[in-house]
DNA sequence: TCGCACTTGCGCACAGTGTGCGCTATCGAC
DNA sequence: GTCGATAGCGCACACTGTGCGCAAGTGCGA
């Protein structure tokens, strides 16, 4: 019996079959790696939050100890910047080929990262927790080709990098103050119109003594996604204005016609 | 000697004495108020960061236990979100006598705003831990107070509020970034200077083929600080010029003087 | 003056965290 | 078939936020 187990089994099949069962199974069990971890842990972040992202509940939702992971993660916040990266993978930047459109693409570019910042809206506190400029190849990637748009339009490589500066700046606070104000909503169980009729009252009391109650109780009864997305639009816009006269200024400066002068 | 005790003690004055003493010395251990308690967590905050902050540490430095703390402050959340007002507490918004200063005035708030940012580099983390939009006495001071500067230039509420609201997410925005990098390389006890001429070479590989290396290199020879400055006041001009077009404008169609309408 | 209610502080305990260490399987190459 | 490498895991440690119940002290009414 034992010689025939070796040799070839009782039934010559079983064992191969078996063999054939067993060993995949536990690569059926799909393999640890690193890009199934940070998927894994996006859709936990999505779902839960940031402060639910534990490796022992991450671990869990792969099927594997928590510190398993840290055979392909160093640590948790590697796998923060690596979440997060990931995330800045979805950016799209469009593919220009008439410079003079650049307003159009940087519009497309914040809104993409908004929109990115809105789908994870964990996405803020993140980038708070890990440094905020860590170097991550999507992040580079979305940085150059980015600036690449801007220099097309005619830009120096200065003012392109301080343009693109402010924009991201301003596009990450808007929407961390955006998307925490909503995690925080929902957190509590809030839908976001009953909250602002609650919250409502107060704040008008509060800035009472400035005469400004009229405005507030107005914004009240509008649709509040609205609200947010034509703020951030307001702001977008007074930014990308600034950025054509400055342009405009520039080209009248040199007489030169961008697409000449950048467009290698 | 029972008696001798309960009566006067066997030494008169120990007893008396040490009833003086004793009963102040839990007093002069300075009775615990959420004021000391939020002082105190500032300043462990600024000395070791956002990380660093544990109810037990930061009772230890009070002489106080851990759990003591949950008499006056009911969370750490909360606690974080008194911290957040206090820093608020610190921005300086000016009294404008003159409307027409109000570019002036939106600067100072800026510039207040980052200033306190830097002061308190886990500000930004704190932030994006609590909300961004929690509504403490402080903030709507500062927002109140900013708010009544902008209309009495001539804004009206709702264009104000939009105004207030990009200046505040781009501020925000970009001292959050400098300060998440600026805390990260203080982390890893580096210097500013050295870094960047340690990852200067990484970031000018990886935009290598946007041609944009010799603006970077460029960059790396001068002083961080100035250039952090610099970009700084680049994005927010950008805002406030804008601003100014768009105040020029409206105010050519009323062809009001801002200070009749709005001055009260 | 006494006594009582109430505040303030604290120790304990619990569940849960990130992560280092060393063991055990399994896999790929010779 | 044997062996080295590597992936995964269990255990353990130090540490976290915080609920609970008890002790000490305070101020107020009788």
């Amino acid at each position: 019996m034992n010689i025939d187990t070796e040799a070839s089994g009782p039934d010559p099949q079983a064992p191969a079959l078996a063999s054939v069962w067993t060993r995949p199974q536990r690569q059926r069990k799909e393999q640890l790696t690193r890009e199934r971890i940070v998927a894994e842990a996006i859709r936990l972040l999505d779902e839960e939050g940031l402060e639910a992202l534990s490796m022992r509940t991450l671990g869990q939702r792969l099927g594997a100890g928590a510190t398993s992971l840290y055979r392909h993660v160093a640590s948790k916040d590697e796998l923060i910047e690596l979440v997060a990266d990931a995330v800045y993978g979805e950016i799209e930047v469009p593919e220009i080929v008439d410079p003079s459109t650049w307003r159009l693409a940087l519009h497309a570019v914040a809104h993409s990262l908004r929109m990115a910042g809105l789908r994870h809206m964990w996405m803020g506190q993140a980038l708070g927790q890990v440094g905020m400029t860590y170097v991550g190849p999507n992040v580079v990637g979305v940085t150059a080709r980015t600036l690449g748009i801007l220099t097309m339009a005619g830009f120096s490589e200065d003012e392109a990098a301080k343009a693109l500066g402010t924009v991201s700046s301003y596009v990450l606070g808007a929407t961390a103050a955006e998307s925490g104000w909503l995690s925080a909503l929902r957190r509590n169980g809030y839908e976001e119109k009953d909250w602002m009729r609650i919250i409502g009252p107060t704040v008008v009391e509060s800035v009472a003594d400035s005469g400004l109650t009229e405005f507030y109780l107005e914004q009240l009864k509008r649709d509040p996604q609205e609200v947010r997305m034509e703020n951030f639009s307001y702001g977008l816009d007074l930014i990308i204005d600034s950025l054509q006269a400055r342009l405009a200024a520039r080209l009248a400066d040199t007489g030169d016609r961008p697409t000449a002068e950048s467009k290698k």
